[in-house]
DNA sequence: ACAAAATAGTTTGATATCAAACTAAAAAGG
DNA sequence: CCTTTTTAGTTTGATATCAAACTATTTTGT
C-alpha cells in the first residue's frame, strides 16, 4: 500500500462488515429482531457476575443512556431481560437476564467465535496481540 | 494486554471517537448540519476528476444507494452539490460540487488532518504503514 | 423488433442513535 | 432540616441507515 490516510475508512468498513456478519449469523439462528448493540448488552450480562445498572451498561457498551433505555426496552419486550429498581437507591434500575435470555448465550458465543475466526484468519497469537496493542494505542490517542 | 477478543469493541470505539472528533471540528467551523457521511461524499467529490453518479458514490463510501439519495438530497438543499441527469443514460444522475461546495474543501482538509494527527500520534511512517497493512488484511478477511 | 431481464435511482417504513429537556430521587451544605 | 445541587433514567425530536418495494430507463435474447 501507498497511503495511510484511509485508515478511518478502513476502520469504518471493518466495523460495518463485522456488524453485517453478526446480523447475518443471528438470522441463520432465526434471531431476526436483535441488532449488534443488543448483542453487546447480552454478552455483557452473560459475562458479568455483579448486577448491572442502566448506567453501567451505558458506560460499558459506549452508548448514550437514552440509547440504552430503548435497547433495554426492546430486550424486555422480547423477554430476554428484566428491570428491577434498586431498593437502596430508587433512581437506579438493575438489569438481569431471564431464563430465555440465558438461552441465547451459546448462540452469541458461536457468533462471536465465528467473527473472531474471520477477522483473525491468517494471524498467529503474537500478531493478534500486536494488532490489538496498536488499536489500543490509537483508541487512547483519540 | 491479555485477551484479543475485544478487537471489535476497539474498532467500534475508534470509529465512534473519530466521528465525534469530525462532528466537533465541523461545529468549531460553524458547520452544524453535516454528518461524517456527508463529509465522505464531499471529499470524494473534491478528489475525483471524473464525474460521479449516485451509484459511484454509493460504492465508494460504502453506503446503501437509498442512503446516498438522502445524503445527496441534504447536500443539494444546502446548495453544496448539484444533480444533473446523464444525457446518454437517463437512469443515471451525475453529482457535481457547486462553488459553495468547493469552499468547504479547506475546512474538510483541516479536519481530516487533525483527525489523522490524533490517530497517529506517536507513530512513525513505518508504523503507520504496518497498521494500515494489517487493517487491510482484516478488511479482506471479512 | 419486442418481450423479458437488468440496472439506476427513489420512496417507504423501520430502527439505532444522539442530544437536550425533563422527572424523580439522593446527596450536600449551610 | 430544608434548600440546592447532583445523579439515574426516560421522553422527545431529529437523523443516518438499511432493506424492500417501486419507477423508469436500458439492455438482452429470441
Amino acid at each position: 500500500m501507498e497511503k495511510t490516510d484511509h485508515i478511518i475508512a478502513l476502520i469504518s468498513n471493518i466495523r460495518d462488515k463485522s456488524n453485517k456478519l453478526i446480523v447475518n449469523e443471528l438470522k441463520k439462528a432465526s434471531i431476526l429482531d436483535l441488532a449488534p448493540s443488543h448483542g453487546s448488552i447480552l454478552q455483557l450480562l452473560f459475562s458479568t457476575k455483579e448486577s448491572l445498572s442502566m448506567q453501567d451498561i451505558s458506560i460499558k457498551i459506549n452508548r448514550d443512556k437514552s440509547t440504552v433505555t430503548s435497547l433495554i426496552n426492546k430486550l424486555i419486550k422480547l423477554r430476554y431481560v428484566e428491570k428491577v429498581k434498586n431498593a437502596d437507591d430508587n433512581r437506579v434500575s438493575i438489569i438481569t437476564l431471564t431464563e430465555k435470555g440465558w438461552q441465547l448465550k451459546p448462540i452469541f458465543d458461536a457468533v462471536s467465535q465465528k467473527l473472531l475466526d474471520s477477522i483473525y484468519r491468517g494471524f498467529d497469537n503474537d500478531q493478534k496481540k500486536e494488532v490489538v496493542d496498536v488499536l489500543v494505542k490509537i483508541n487512547s490517542n483519540l
